[in-house]
DNA sequence: GCTAGTCGTGACCTCAAGTCAGACCATACG
DNA sequence: CGTATGGTCTGACTTGAGGTCACGACTAGC
């Protein structure tokens, strides 16, 4: 897979690098752009260089030029779409101060919202997740580490301070629960939708999404949560208003 | 993707299929095998066709002819190798009356023990799971809830009746949940071997691994199982042995 | 042995990724 | 201005994979 290997291989020693070609990086730009409106519809697979270039109206040649190939290309436009996405800590501001699971809950209700409304990014994400090769794969999972795009670890170093959350558990390993989940989370909530049988026989959609998040958080709570005090003083946390 | 298509829509109305044409049957069981095998080497993106049918010595047309396509006969390999595993209650006949958790405790420590005695299932499960199309996906998906390979819905009803389980949340949640954690944990303590940093810097590993199954258990427990009874009567479950 | 239907073949087709020699341009300098 | 220099763009080209198909070889019943 030369596109990806030679791409960001040993960013060569030798001090050129002139001003950041502002041309090129305005072609590249270009091109990430169409090329994420197609990867989006038509999958990894069924997209086509050639159909990008030709939108374009520049030659195939051009972007291999600038990305290697095909994989080298979708990484990049991979990477534009994750971190497109919002932070988990990006909430309005009256949400914050309520506490890490009225965080997390706000995220899992907006789900539907934001997908409707921008479900390009979540497409390619999808894609990135499950419909390309183990190789490119490997190289999405060493991005996803060591970027962190959804400042999950400061996420939960949030919970950590408010104390909320278990100081028994590495905190990789909640980090990565929380990844996991939400993310399988979400791909339910929506692949149910486009593809009803993903999600194990769901039928009724709208009123039982509800209380599946409520469930879900409730099991979350209480997987990573800190031990309610022996189900006394039920004063201080009157946030958790509707039901 | 014709192959998935056509292989598997309208299983034709007409009678015929005479008598399952032993030859046949039997010819393509060696291909799923070479198969198997050249897709656990290479690769999904990276197996050549041409190459499984040199390798038995038969043409490249023939395989097409039983399987359609690429996707098809990937299809049947994962299936056949998904259905080799076994199921969750399959355990030895000592560790089932310890339980749920201890069934599911079972089964992570001996991951690592199947996956090297046995690793070409797994990493057909793997590229099934992730290195593939998604259209592709979305027949595995199919076939997963369908089919229920790993006996997931039977292994839940059990840790129901033992009254290990809650009963406030839905079977398929639990189902959902179960297969996903375990799945995902599991993957993440073999790649980790095979490319660390993909499971968050891990670094040490025997040890830990131990540690971090204990972890993950307690989690699980606190998320589906029942909730113990208020901290007192610590007898009936002495079953835990074993640190 | 003869006929029907199945199976297997390998030459062939299609089409997409990827390559590359040269044209094109923008700037730097004389 | 005009020429040199080096990055950029092109489109015709190569490669090689998946997929097709007319035909011949084989098997089974009569």
């Amino acid at each position: 897979m030369p596109g990806i290997a030679s791409n960001r291989v040993a960013p060569p020693l030798y001090q050129r690098q002139p001003k950041v070609r502002p041309r090129s990086e305005a072609k590249r730009a270009r091109i990430v752009e169409a090329a994420t409106q197609h990867f989006a519809e038509h999958g990894y697979h069924d997209a086509r260089v050639g159909d990008i270039a030709a939108a374009l109206g520049i030659a195939k040649g051009s972007i291999f030029q600038h990305f290697g190939s095909k994989d080298g290309l979708f990484f990049e436009v991979y990477k534009r779409a994750v971190r497109s996405f919002s932070k988990y800590l990006d909430v309005p501001a009256e949400v914050r101060p309520e506490g890490f699971f009225a965080v997390l809950r706000y995220w899992l209700v907006s789900t539907e919202h934001l997908v409707h409304e921008d479900w390009i990014p979540y497409r390619i994400s999808l894609l990135g997740n499950y419909g390309t090769d183990l190789v490119l794969k490997r190289e999405i999972n060493r991005f996803l580490i060591s970027e962190d795009p959804y400042g999950t670890v400061s996420f939960v170093r949030f919970g950590l301070e408010r104390g909320e959350l278990r100081e028994d558990l590495d905190i990789e390993m909640m980090v990565s629960i929380i990844d996991w989940m939400v993310e399988r989370f979400q791909d339910a909530l929506l692949t149910a939708e486009l593809d009803p049988g993903l999600f194990r026989r769901q039928g009724e959609l709208s009123e039982k999404k509800e209380a599946r998040i409520q469930q879900f958080l409730a099991m979350l709570q209480r997987a990573i949560g800190v031990p309610p005090p022996a189900a006394v003083s039920r004063h201080k946390s009157r946030s958790n208003h509707r039901r």
